[in-house]
DNA sequence: CGATACGTTGACGGAAATCAACCCCGGTGG
DNA sequence: CCACCGGGGTTGATTTCCGTCAACGTATCG
Protein backbone atom coordinates (compact mmCIF):
# COMPACT_ATOMS: atom_id res chain seq x y z
CA UNK A 1 0.00 0.00 0.00
CA UNK A 2 1.38 3.15 -0.68
CA UNK A 3 1.90 6.41 1.54
CA UNK A 4 -1.65 7.35 3.09
CA UNK A 5 -0.91 11.05 2.50
CA UNK A 6 0.16 10.22 -1.36
CA UNK A 7 -2.99 8.20 -1.53
CA UNK A 8 -5.18 11.39 -0.21
CA UNK A 9 -3.53 13.95 -2.17
CA UNK A 10 -4.61 11.70 -5.40
CA UNK A 11 -7.68 11.95 -4.46
CA UNK A 12 -8.03 15.71 -4.59
CA UNK A 13 -4.87 16.67 -7.31
CA UNK A 14 -2.76 15.24 -9.91
CA UNK A 15 0.44 14.17 -8.69
CA UNK A 16 3.93 13.60 -10.82
CA UNK A 17 6.26 10.05 -9.74
CA UNK A 18 8.65 13.08 -8.97
CA UNK A 19 6.05 14.29 -5.84
CA UNK A 20 5.20 10.92 -4.65
CA UNK A 21 8.80 10.44 -4.63
CA UNK A 22 9.74 13.86 -2.28
CA UNK A 23 6.92 12.68 -0.16
CA UNK A 24 8.00 8.92 0.66
CA UNK A 25 11.07 11.19 1.40
CA UNK A 26 10.33 13.38 4.02
CA UNK A 27 11.65 12.98 7.28
CA UNK A 28 8.82 11.41 9.47
CA UNK A 29 8.84 10.09 12.68
CA UNK A 30 6.07 7.65 13.50
CA UNK A 31 4.04 7.60 16.89
CA UNK A 32 0.77 5.28 18.31
CA UNK A 33 -1.55 7.27 20.21
CA UNK A 34 -4.57 5.83 22.58
CA UNK A 35 -7.80 7.18 22.06
CA UNK A 36 -8.95 10.53 23.26
CA UNK A 37 -5.50 11.85 23.51
CA UNK A 38 -5.23 15.70 22.57
CA UNK A 39 -1.96 16.00 20.45
CA UNK A 40 -1.97 19.75 19.92
CA UNK A 41 -4.25 22.09 22.22
CA UNK A 42 -5.34 25.71 21.59
CA UNK A 43 -2.37 28.40 22.50
CA UNK A 44 0.60 25.86 21.28
CA UNK A 45 2.93 26.60 18.55
CA UNK A 46 3.64 23.19 16.70
CA UNK A 47 6.86 23.09 15.18
CA UNK A 48 5.89 19.78 13.08
CA UNK A 49 2.64 18.62 11.63
CA UNK A 50 1.12 15.35 11.70
CA UNK A 51 -0.63 13.07 9.12
CA UNK A 52 -2.57 10.30 9.79
CA UNK A 53 -1.75 6.70 9.08
CA UNK A 54 -4.22 5.14 10.80
CA UNK A 55 -7.51 6.03 13.30
CA UNK A 56 -9.76 8.91 13.08
CA UNK A 57 -9.00 12.08 15.09
CA UNK A 58 -10.64 15.81 15.25
CA UNK A 59 -10.88 19.01 15.73
CA UNK A 60 -12.56 20.89 18.36
CA UNK A 61 -13.12 23.81 21.14
CA UNK A 62 -14.76 23.87 24.55
CA UNK A 63 -17.29 26.32 26.18
CA UNK A 64 -17.41 27.56 29.60
CA UNK A 65 -20.57 25.80 29.79
CA UNK A 66 -18.89 22.38 29.46
CA UNK A 67 -20.28 22.25 25.69
CA UNK A 68 -17.88 20.70 23.48
CA UNK A 69 -18.10 21.71 19.43
CA UNK A 70 -16.34 19.39 17.07
CA UNK A 71 -15.42 21.35 13.90
CA UNK A 72 -14.08 18.77 11.80
CA UNK A 73 -14.00 14.84 12.01
CA UNK A 74 -10.15 13.48 10.16
CA UNK A 75 -9.63 10.09 8.78
CA UNK A 76 -6.34 8.15 7.37
CA UNK A 77 -4.40 10.35 4.78
CA UNK A 78 -5.78 14.15 6.48
CA UNK A 79 -3.10 16.15 7.64
CA UNK A 80 -5.05 17.97 10.28
CA UNK A 81 -2.68 20.88 11.39
CA UNK A 82 -1.45 22.02 8.52
CA UNK A 83 -3.21 25.41 9.88
CA UNK A 84 -0.02 25.67 12.10
CA UNK A 85 2.58 25.87 9.68
CA UNK A 86 0.84 29.61 9.10
CA UNK A 87 -0.94 30.51 11.96
CA UNK A 88 1.78 29.73 14.55
CA UNK A 89 -0.61 29.74 17.52
CA UNK A 90 -3.53 26.94 17.78
CA UNK A 91 -6.74 28.54 18.56
CA UNK A 92 -8.37 24.68 18.83
CA UNK A 93 -7.48 21.45 20.04
CA UNK A 94 -6.35 18.51 17.99
CA UNK A 95 -7.60 15.29 19.38
CA UNK A 96 -7.52 11.12 18.67
CA UNK A 97 -11.17 9.91 18.86
CA UNK A 98 -9.80 6.09 18.09
CA UNK A 99 -6.49 4.62 18.88
CA UNK A 100 -3.91 6.62 15.95
CA UNK A 101 -0.67 6.00 14.40
CA UNK A 102 0.46 9.68 13.16
CA UNK A 103 3.38 10.68 11.10
CA UNK A 104 5.42 13.72 12.32
CA UNK A 105 6.91 16.02 9.78
CA UNK A 106 8.73 18.99 10.85
CA UNK A 107 7.46 22.15 9.53
CA UNK A 108 11.07 23.41 8.21
CA UNK A 109 10.65 20.23 5.71
CA UNK A 110 7.15 21.01 4.90
CA UNK A 111 8.09 24.85 3.76
CA UNK A 112 11.00 23.45 1.65
CA UNK A 113 8.62 21.26 -0.21
CA UNK A 114 6.35 23.58 -0.78
CA UNK A 115 8.98 25.74 -2.17
CA UNK A 116 10.67 23.42 -4.25
CA UNK A 117 7.48 21.42 -5.40
CA UNK A 118 4.60 23.72 -6.85
CA UNK A 119 2.71 21.12 -7.51
CA UNK A 120 2.59 19.56 -4.40
CA UNK A 121 2.01 23.29 -2.75
CA UNK A 122 -1.06 23.41 -4.62
CA UNK A 123 -2.56 20.52 -3.79
CA UNK A 124 -1.29 21.30 0.11
CA UNK A 125 -3.52 24.72 -0.97
CA UNK A 126 -6.21 22.40 -2.04
CA UNK A 127 -6.36 20.08 0.98
CA UNK A 128 -6.80 23.51 3.10
CA UNK A 129 -9.22 24.76 1.25
CA UNK A 130 -11.01 22.04 1.32
CA UNK A 131 -11.20 21.71 5.04
CA UNK A 132 -12.68 25.22 4.53
CA UNK A 133 -15.14 24.47 2.55
CA UNK A 134 -16.86 21.15 4.78
CA UNK A 135 -16.64 23.30 7.62
CA UNK A 136 -18.95 25.65 5.34
CA UNK A 137 -21.45 22.88 4.71
CA UNK A 138 -21.40 21.93 8.69
CA UNK A 139 -22.12 25.99 9.35
CA UNK A 140 -24.75 25.47 6.55
CA UNK A 141 -26.49 22.27 8.22
CA UNK A 142 -26.17 23.37 11.91
CA UNK A 143 -27.46 26.77 11.51
CA UNK A 144 -30.63 25.91 8.71
CA UNK A 145 -31.26 22.37 8.95
CA UNK A 146 -33.37 20.00 10.78
CA UNK A 147 -31.95 17.35 13.16
CA UNK A 148 -32.40 14.88 10.98
CA UNK A 149 -30.65 15.90 7.61
CA UNK A 150 -27.73 17.19 9.54
CA UNK A 151 -26.82 13.45 10.71
CA UNK A 152 -27.87 12.11 7.41
CA UNK A 153 -25.17 14.79 5.92
CA UNK A 154 -22.72 13.68 8.17
CA UNK A 155 -23.35 9.79 7.58
CA UNK A 156 -22.70 11.07 3.34
CA UNK A 157 -20.13 13.01 4.09
CA UNK A 158 -17.81 10.71 6.31
CA UNK A 159 -18.71 7.40 3.70
CA UNK A 160 -17.66 9.85 0.62
CA UNK A 161 -14.58 10.96 2.13
CA UNK A 162 -13.91 7.35 3.33
CA UNK A 163 -14.91 5.79 -0.15
CA UNK A 164 -12.15 8.23 -1.52
CA UNK A 165 -9.01 6.93 0.19
CA UNK A 166 -10.34 3.20 -0.04
CA UNK A 167 -11.82 2.89 3.40
CA UNK A 168 -15.30 2.36 2.37
CA UNK A 169 -16.42 0.11 -0.40
CA UNK A 170 -20.27 -0.62 -1.75
CA UNK A 171 -21.33 2.18 0.94
CA UNK A 172 -19.96 -0.05 3.64
CA UNK A 173 -17.62 1.36 6.48
CA UNK A 174 -16.16 1.39 9.54
CA UNK A 175 -17.20 4.51 11.57
CA UNK A 176 -15.91 4.43 14.99
CA UNK A 177 -17.89 7.64 16.30
CA UNK A 178 -19.68 7.93 19.22
CA UNK A 179 -23.54 9.09 19.34
CA UNK A 180 -21.88 11.57 21.28
CA UNK A 181 -19.39 12.56 19.18
CA UNK A 182 -21.85 12.67 16.20
CA UNK A 183 -23.71 15.22 18.70
CA UNK A 184 -20.53 17.15 19.34
CA UNK A 185 -20.20 17.77 15.51
CA UNK A 186 -23.96 18.20 14.52
CA UNK A 187 -24.72 20.35 17.38
CA UNK A 188 -27.13 18.22 18.79
CA UNK A 189 -27.55 16.02 21.85
CA UNK A 190 -26.48 12.38 22.05
CA UNK A 191 -30.28 11.38 22.95
CA UNK A 192 -31.38 13.42 19.66
CA UNK A 193 -28.31 11.99 17.65
CA UNK A 194 -29.64 8.46 18.80
CA UNK A 195 -33.78 9.09 17.36
CA UNK A 196 -32.60 10.27 14.16
CA UNK A 197 -30.53 7.68 14.09
CA UNK A 198 -33.31 5.19 14.68
CA UNK A 199 -35.73 7.07 12.03
CA UNK A 200 -32.83 6.39 9.32
CA UNK A 201 -33.13 2.99 10.30
CA UNK A 202 -36.74 2.55 10.55
CA UNK A 203 -37.16 4.10 7.42
CA UNK A 204 -34.19 1.49 5.74
CA UNK A 205 -31.46 3.96 4.87
CA UNK A 206 -28.80 2.79 6.91
CA UNK A 207 -27.65 -0.12 9.20
CA UNK A 208 -24.87 1.19 12.12
CA UNK A 209 -24.17 -1.52 14.42
CA UNK A 210 -20.54 -2.07 16.44
CA UNK A 211 -18.91 0.85 14.60
CA UNK A 212 -20.09 -0.47 11.24
CA UNK A 213 -21.97 1.60 8.85
CA UNK A 214 -24.06 0.41 6.23
CA UNK A 215 -25.94 2.56 3.65
CA UNK A 216 -28.41 0.81 1.95
CA UNK A 217 -30.28 3.31 -0.10
CA UNK A 218 -27.98 6.31 -1.29
CA UNK A 219 -30.37 8.02 -2.97
CA UNK A 220 -32.86 8.32 -0.55
CA UNK A 221 -30.08 9.50 2.27
CA UNK A 222 -28.76 12.18 -0.07
CA UNK A 223 -31.85 13.75 -0.72
CA UNK A 224 -32.71 14.01 3.25
CA UNK A 225 -29.03 15.56 3.60
CA UNK A 226 -29.41 17.84 0.60
CA UNK A 227 -25.88 16.64 0.38
CA UNK A 228 -23.72 17.87 -3.22
CA UNK A 229 -20.27 16.19 -2.74
CA UNK A 230 -19.12 19.13 -4.66
CA UNK A 231 -17.89 20.68 -2.21
CA UNK A 232 -15.78 17.93 -1.33
CA UNK A 233 -13.36 18.98 -4.89
CA UNK A 234 -12.70 15.29 -5.37
CA UNK A 235 -10.72 14.42 -8.55
CA UNK A 236 -13.58 11.60 -8.67
CA UNK A 237 -16.05 13.60 -9.00
CA UNK A 238 -15.26 16.43 -11.18
CA UNK B 1 -4.91 56.18 2.42
CA UNK B 2 -2.95 53.26 1.37
CA UNK B 3 -3.88 50.30 -0.48
CA UNK B 4 -6.89 48.34 1.65
CA UNK B 5 -5.61 45.36 0.93
CA UNK B 6 -1.93 46.18 2.39
CA UNK B 7 -3.76 47.94 5.42
CA UNK B 8 -5.62 44.94 5.86
CA UNK B 9 -2.82 42.07 5.27
CA UNK B 10 -0.59 44.76 7.79
CA UNK B 11 -3.02 43.75 10.35
CA UNK B 12 -2.01 40.04 9.82
CA UNK B 13 1.43 39.99 8.84
CA UNK B 14 4.81 42.36 8.53
CA UNK B 15 5.01 43.42 4.76
CA UNK B 16 8.18 44.53 3.24
CA UNK B 17 8.45 47.83 1.44
CA UNK B 18 8.94 45.90 -1.60
CA UNK B 19 5.55 43.58 -0.66
CA UNK B 20 3.52 46.73 -0.45
CA UNK B 21 4.95 48.18 -4.20
CA UNK B 22 4.37 44.77 -5.64
CA UNK B 23 0.86 45.21 -4.68
CA UNK B 24 0.08 48.32 -5.86
CA UNK B 25 1.54 47.53 -8.96
CA UNK B 26 -0.62 44.51 -9.43
CA UNK B 27 -3.06 45.43 -12.47
CA UNK B 28 -6.61 46.14 -11.15
CA UNK B 29 -10.00 46.51 -12.12
CA UNK B 30 -12.14 49.02 -10.33
CA UNK B 31 -15.97 48.04 -10.60
CA UNK B 32 -18.99 49.21 -8.59
CA UNK B 33 -21.28 46.80 -8.06
CA UNK B 34 -24.96 47.36 -6.19
CA UNK B 35 -26.24 46.18 -3.11
CA UNK B 36 -27.75 42.60 -3.16
CA UNK B 37 -25.84 41.60 -5.76
CA UNK B 38 -23.86 38.49 -7.02
CA UNK B 39 -20.41 38.65 -7.89
CA UNK B 40 -19.69 34.63 -7.97
CA UNK B 41 -21.99 31.75 -7.71
CA UNK B 42 -21.94 28.30 -7.08
CA UNK B 43 -20.64 26.61 -10.06
CA UNK B 44 -18.63 29.12 -11.28
CA UNK B 45 -14.84 29.52 -12.37
CA UNK B 46 -13.83 32.53 -11.95
CA UNK B 47 -10.72 33.48 -13.23
CA UNK B 48 -9.83 36.54 -11.38
CA UNK B 49 -10.08 37.30 -7.45
CA UNK B 50 -11.93 40.38 -5.97
CA UNK B 51 -10.13 42.97 -3.18
CA UNK B 52 -12.94 44.84 -1.47
CA UNK B 53 -12.05 48.39 -1.65
CA UNK B 54 -15.10 49.24 -0.34
CA UNK B 55 -18.49 48.08 1.16
CA UNK B 56 -19.74 44.65 3.09
CA UNK B 57 -20.13 41.10 1.25
CA UNK B 58 -20.98 38.27 2.76
CA UNK B 59 -20.74 34.50 1.24
CA UNK B 60 -23.55 31.99 1.59
CA UNK B 61 -25.56 28.65 0.55
CA UNK B 62 -29.01 28.61 -0.16
CA UNK B 63 -30.88 25.46 0.73
CA UNK B 64 -34.27 23.98 -1.05
CA UNK B 65 -35.85 24.88 2.10
CA UNK B 66 -35.63 28.35 0.47
CA UNK B 67 -33.33 28.79 4.31
CA UNK B 68 -29.91 30.75 3.81
CA UNK B 69 -27.20 30.20 5.84
CA UNK B 70 -24.27 33.17 5.36
CA UNK B 71 -20.67 31.96 6.22
CA UNK B 72 -18.92 34.65 6.52
CA UNK B 73 -18.98 38.43 6.16
CA UNK B 74 -16.44 40.87 4.54
CA UNK B 75 -15.60 44.35 4.93
CA UNK B 76 -12.92 46.64 2.89
CA UNK B 77 -9.60 44.99 2.51
CA UNK B 78 -10.63 41.36 2.33
CA UNK B 79 -10.18 39.40 -0.52
CA UNK B 80 -13.83 37.17 -0.40
CA UNK B 81 -12.51 34.63 -3.26
CA UNK B 82 -8.87 33.83 -3.16
CA UNK B 83 -10.40 30.63 -2.71
CA UNK B 84 -11.16 29.97 -6.31
CA UNK B 85 -7.61 30.83 -6.88
CA UNK B 86 -6.81 26.94 -5.86
CA UNK B 87 -9.97 25.08 -5.90
CA UNK B 88 -11.29 26.24 -9.34
CA UNK B 89 -15.32 25.88 -8.73
CA UNK B 90 -16.95 27.99 -6.17
CA UNK B 91 -19.16 25.81 -4.18
CA UNK B 92 -20.74 28.37 -2.41
CA UNK B 93 -22.11 32.46 -3.78
CA UNK B 94 -20.23 35.38 -2.77
CA UNK B 95 -22.55 38.68 -3.68
CA UNK B 96 -22.63 42.52 -2.12
CA UNK B 97 -24.38 43.49 1.14
CA UNK B 98 -24.17 47.43 0.42
CA UNK B 99 -23.12 48.95 -2.51
CA UNK B 100 -19.44 47.57 -3.42
CA UNK B 101 -16.47 49.66 -4.90
CA UNK B 102 -14.11 45.84 -5.68
CA UNK B 103 -10.93 45.55 -7.58
CA UNK B 104 -10.54 42.44 -9.89
CA UNK B 105 -7.32 40.84 -10.15
CA UNK B 106 -6.49 37.90 -12.48
CA UNK B 107 -5.65 34.46 -10.89
CA UNK B 108 -2.30 34.53 -12.82
CA UNK B 109 -1.16 37.62 -11.38
CA UNK B 110 -1.71 36.42 -7.98
CA UNK B 111 -0.30 33.21 -8.52
CA UNK B 112 3.05 35.37 -10.35
CA UNK B 113 2.90 37.08 -6.73
CA UNK B 114 2.52 34.17 -4.85
CA UNK B 115 5.81 32.48 -6.39
CA UNK B 116 7.60 35.88 -6.45
CA UNK B 117 7.26 37.30 -2.92
CA UNK B 118 7.13 34.46 -0.31
CA UNK B 119 6.33 36.71 2.35
CA UNK B 120 3.05 37.74 0.38
CA UNK B 121 2.38 34.02 -0.07
CA UNK B 122 2.59 33.62 3.20
CA UNK B 123 0.77 36.76 3.90
CA UNK B 124 -2.34 35.28 1.54
CA UNK B 125 -1.96 31.54 3.55
CA UNK B 126 -2.89 32.88 6.67
CA UNK B 127 -5.39 35.45 5.41
CA UNK B 128 -6.93 32.32 4.12
CA UNK B 129 -6.36 30.22 7.01
CA UNK B 130 -7.85 33.01 9.36
CA UNK B 131 -11.20 32.85 7.26
CA UNK B 132 -11.34 29.39 8.62
CA UNK B 133 -11.16 30.43 11.89
CA UNK B 134 -13.53 32.72 11.61
CA UNK B 135 -15.68 29.42 10.47
CA UNK B 136 -14.68 27.60 13.48
CA UNK B 137 -15.57 30.36 15.76
CA UNK B 138 -19.07 30.72 13.71
CA UNK B 139 -19.83 26.89 13.96
CA UNK B 140 -19.14 26.73 17.75
CA UNK B 141 -21.47 29.28 18.50
CA UNK B 142 -24.20 28.12 16.13
CA UNK B 143 -23.73 24.59 17.64
CA UNK B 144 -23.59 25.33 21.37
CA UNK B 145 -23.95 28.61 22.48
CA UNK B 146 -27.54 30.46 23.01
CA UNK B 147 -29.09 32.53 20.94
CA UNK B 148 -28.30 36.03 22.96
CA UNK B 149 -24.38 34.79 22.98
CA UNK B 150 -24.12 33.90 19.44
CA UNK B 151 -25.43 37.75 18.58
CA UNK B 152 -22.86 38.88 20.90
CA UNK B 153 -20.40 37.61 19.53
CA UNK B 154 -20.63 38.46 16.29
CA UNK B 155 -21.46 41.82 17.03
CA UNK B 156 -17.56 41.78 18.58
CA UNK B 157 -15.98 39.98 15.78
CA UNK B 158 -16.92 42.70 13.22
CA UNK B 159 -16.14 45.08 15.86
CA UNK B 160 -12.74 44.07 16.61
CA UNK B 161 -12.21 43.55 12.19
CA UNK B 162 -13.47 46.81 11.49
CA UNK B 163 -11.29 48.72 14.26
CA UNK B 164 -8.07 46.91 12.94
CA UNK B 165 -8.51 47.88 9.76
CA UNK B 166 -9.35 51.39 11.11
CA UNK B 167 -12.80 51.34 10.35
CA UNK B 168 -14.48 51.56 13.61
CA UNK B 169 -12.85 53.75 16.35
CA UNK B 170 -13.88 53.72 20.12
CA UNK B 171 -15.91 51.25 19.73
CA UNK B 172 -18.31 52.49 17.44
CA UNK B 173 -18.32 51.36 13.69
CA UNK B 174 -21.04 51.16 10.80
CA UNK B 175 -22.62 47.98 10.57
CA UNK B 176 -25.11 47.98 6.98
CA UNK B 177 -26.22 44.67 7.75
CA UNK B 178 -29.68 44.04 8.43
CA UNK B 179 -31.28 41.84 11.30
CA UNK B 180 -32.23 39.50 8.56
CA UNK B 181 -28.72 39.16 7.65
CA UNK B 182 -28.06 38.76 11.05
CA UNK B 183 -30.33 35.87 11.74
CA UNK B 184 -28.71 33.90 8.47
CA UNK B 185 -25.34 34.48 9.77
CA UNK B 186 -26.01 32.81 12.83
CA UNK B 187 -28.53 30.29 12.33
CA UNK B 188 -31.17 32.39 14.30
CA UNK B 189 -34.49 33.99 12.92
CA UNK B 190 -35.08 37.60 12.42
CA UNK B 191 -37.47 38.16 15.04
CA UNK B 192 -35.26 36.39 17.98
CA UNK B 193 -32.01 38.42 16.70
CA UNK B 194 -34.18 41.33 17.32
CA UNK B 195 -35.19 40.39 20.80
CA UNK B 196 -31.73 39.39 21.68
CA UNK B 197 -30.75 42.80 20.24
CA UNK B 198 -33.44 44.46 22.14
CA UNK B 199 -31.81 42.52 25.27
CA UNK B 200 -28.42 43.78 24.97
CA UNK B 201 -29.53 46.97 24.49
CA UNK B 202 -31.88 47.13 27.91
CA UNK B 203 -28.63 45.69 29.37
CA UNK B 204 -26.83 49.02 28.30
CA UNK B 205 -24.00 47.11 26.55
CA UNK B 206 -24.71 48.12 22.97
CA UNK B 207 -26.48 50.80 20.92
CA UNK B 208 -27.95 50.43 17.49
CA UNK B 209 -29.11 52.86 15.53
CA UNK B 210 -29.24 53.65 11.83
CA UNK B 211 -26.44 50.72 10.76
CA UNK B 212 -24.26 52.81 13.51
CA UNK B 213 -23.16 50.45 16.42
CA UNK B 214 -21.85 51.63 19.54
CA UNK B 215 -20.29 49.02 21.92
CA UNK B 216 -20.68 50.89 25.49
CA UNK B 217 -19.71 48.04 27.80
CA UNK B 218 -16.90 45.52 25.57
CA UNK B 219 -16.28 44.08 28.84
CA UNK B 220 -19.28 43.11 29.53
CA UNK B 221 -20.51 42.57 26.19
CA UNK B 222 -17.47 39.76 25.44
CA UNK B 223 -17.81 38.34 28.38
CA UNK B 224 -21.58 36.91 27.07
CA UNK B 225 -20.11 36.35 23.90
CA UNK B 226 -17.46 34.47 24.92
CA UNK B 227 -15.23 36.18 22.71
CA UNK B 228 -11.56 35.82 22.56
CA UNK B 229 -9.59 37.59 19.61
CA UNK B 230 -7.16 34.87 19.34
CA UNK B 231 -8.36 32.98 16.56
CA UNK B 232 -8.47 36.38 14.49
CA UNK B 233 -4.73 36.10 14.65
CA UNK B 234 -4.39 39.95 14.40
CA UNK B 235 -0.61 41.43 14.79
CA UNK B 236 -1.70 43.72 17.21
CA UNK B 237 -3.03 40.79 19.37
CA UNK B 238 0.36 38.85 19.78
C1' DC C 1 -18.71 -10.56 38.34
C1' DG C 2 -18.97 -5.79 39.04
C1' DA C 3 -17.52 -1.63 36.67
C1' DT C 4 -17.82 1.31 32.98
C1' DA C 5 -18.92 3.15 28.56
C1' DC C 6 -22.18 3.36 25.08
C1' DG C 7 -26.84 2.94 23.38
C1' DT C 8 -31.99 3.28 23.97
C1' DT C 9 -36.33 5.03 25.54
C1' DG C 10 -39.88 7.89 27.99
C1' DA C 11 -41.41 12.20 30.23
C1' DC C 12 -41.05 17.00 30.62
C1' DG C 13 -39.76 21.74 29.84
C1' DG C 14 -37.87 25.50 27.40
C1' DA C 15 -35.62 28.18 23.74
C1' DA C 16 -36.44 29.59 19.50
C1' DA C 17 -39.33 29.18 15.05
C1' DT C 18 -43.37 30.57 13.04
C1' DC C 19 -47.38 33.33 12.32
C1' DA C 20 -49.36 37.69 12.30
C1' DA C 21 -49.84 42.41 13.16
C1' DC C 22 -48.24 46.97 13.42
C1' DC C 23 -44.85 50.88 13.29
C1' DC C 24 -41.50 53.89 11.28
C1' DC C 25 -39.17 56.04 7.67
C1' DG C 26 -37.48 57.27 3.22
C1' DG C 27 -38.63 57.40 -1.63
C1' DT C 28 -41.77 58.17 -5.38
C1' DG C 29 -45.22 59.90 -8.08
C1' DG C 30 -49.75 61.89 -8.86
C1' DC D 1 -47.79 68.44 -0.78
C1' DC D 2 -49.38 64.41 0.58
C1' DA D 3 -50.78 59.68 -0.31
C1' DC D 4 -48.96 55.48 -1.21
C1' DC D 5 -45.59 51.91 -1.00
C1' DG D 6 -41.99 48.84 0.48
C1' DG D 7 -38.21 47.52 3.32
C1' DG D 8 -36.74 47.11 7.73
C1' DG D 9 -37.73 46.95 12.63
C1' DT D 10 -40.77 45.73 16.70
C1' DT D 11 -43.96 43.07 19.33
C1' DG D 12 -47.37 39.48 20.89
C1' DA D 13 -49.40 34.74 20.53
C1' DT D 14 -48.77 30.10 19.50
C1' DT D 15 -46.33 25.99 18.19
C1' DT D 16 -42.62 22.83 17.76
C1' DC D 17 -38.36 20.88 17.86
C1' DC D 18 -34.97 19.61 20.57
C1' DG D 19 -32.51 19.72 25.16
C1' DT D 20 -32.51 17.94 29.67
C1' DC D 21 -33.41 14.58 33.10
C1' DA D 22 -33.77 10.01 34.34
C1' DA D 23 -33.91 5.26 33.97
C1' DC D 24 -32.75 1.03 31.93
C1' DG D 25 -30.41 -2.14 28.56
C1' DT D 26 -26.20 -4.14 26.67
C1' DA D 27 -21.51 -5.18 25.66
C1' DT D 28 -16.73 -5.25 26.85
C1' DC D 29 -13.04 -5.75 30.07
C1' DG D 30 -10.08 -6.27 34.02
Amino acid sequence: MSHPLIRKLKTIARLSPEDEDAILKLPMELCDEPPDRDIVREGDRPKRSCIIVDGFMCRYRLLESGKRQIMAFHIPGDMPDLISLHLGVMDHTLGTLTPCRLAFVAHEHLHRLCRDRPNLNHALWRDTLISWSVLGAWITGIGRKPALNRVAHLLCEVSTRLEAVGLAEDFVSELPITQTELGDATGLSYVQVNRNLQDLRSMGLITLRKQTLSILNWQKLSEIAEFHPGYLHLIAHA
